[in-house]
DNA sequence: TCAGTTGTTTATAT
DNA sequence: AATATAAACAACTG
């Protein structure tokens, strides 16, 4: 699930029910997410305290307190849930933030990340690393200058955290459709009008997918139809086509996005 | 049994 | 120095 749009919703969701609310009881379900604390520390600097306004870096769910930050970042497949007081738990819910009027749950099958406690902005810092200028408040002249210069593929820049930061597998797939841009060039071959098209996709898809929490699956996206067992352009009609790009799977059409210099 | 999954890091090669 | 590739992490699904 989780890339830009996902995580900007948890923000949302952790604004509405969390933000100035007291963390009544930490619940650590699966001590194997807590990536720097014991389930001691971490509800020992947790408990009781009260939360602050929630912000997000990239994909980075930051859960500031009067006491330290909590750091959530959700792998493939996490998410955050705001749930009744006592309400069943879910199988691969890891941890819970009890309040007072509810619960927030940080639920993930396959734990590829997980939860960071912090003291301060600098051990912040060093949790998140280098990240480039989170994408939702990103300039055109500022997308160029990130991108151009750079050797490479233009899907491999997008996809780099130091580059951009969240924009993920599906999202740049679902951009570089709109834009009608391969997503094997290289950025010095784009011209002024590619350029153009590539930013006013990346913030039509963007502001799209943050009002839905997710990359919507619309059939006139791609993201609509690359599920599809024979998948095909919702704009030509012609057949998607599928490659492999930093071990991801890369969904296009050769048809809208071609490849110039064959 | 095997490939595949919306993320990131590390090792290795180019 | 940058870039490309594969594997590993983990827990499933078809």
């Amino acid at each position: 699930m989780p890339e830009l749009p996902d995580v900007e919703g948890f923000r949302r969701l952790l604004a509405e029910h969390g933000a100035s609310r007291r963390i009544e009881q930490v619940e650590v379900h699966d001590p194997a997410v807590l990536r720097n604390a014991t389930p001691e520390e971490m509800a020992g600097a947790l408990r009781r305290r009260r939360l602050q306004q929630p912000e997000r870096r990239g994909k980075w769910l930051l859960a500031p307190t009067d006491n330290g930050t909590l750091l959530l970042h959700f792998g493939m497949s996490g998410e955050l849930l705001w749930v009744e007081p006592g309400a069943e738990r879910h199988r691969h819910d890891r941890v819970t933030l009890r309040l007072e009027e509810g619960e927030l749950r940080y639920r993930d099958q396959r734990k590829l990340q997980g939860l960071w406690l912090a003291g301060d902005p600098e051990a912040v810092a060093a949790i998140i690393g280098p990240l480039g200028p989170d994408a939702l408040d990103l300039s055109s002249a500022e997308l160029r200058g990130r991108l151009a210069g750079r050797r490479g593929r233009i899907k491999a820049a997008l996809m780099d955290q130091e580059v951009i930061a969240g924009l993920g597998n599906l999202l740049v797939d679902e951009i570089l459709w709109q834009a009608r841009i391969h997503p094997h060039r290289q950025m010095p071959d784009l011209d002024d009008q590619e350029w153009d098209r590539l930013y006013h996709s990346q913030r039509k898809v963007l502001r799209e997918a943050v009002r839905a929490g997710r990359v919507p699956p619309r059939p006139s996206w791609l993201t609509g139809v690359r599920d599809q067992d024979t998948p095909t352009c919702p704009r030509c009609g012609g057949p998607i086509d599928r490659l492999r790009e930093g071990g991801r799977s890369t969904y296009f059409c050769p048809r809208c996005q071609p490849l110039p210099r064959a």
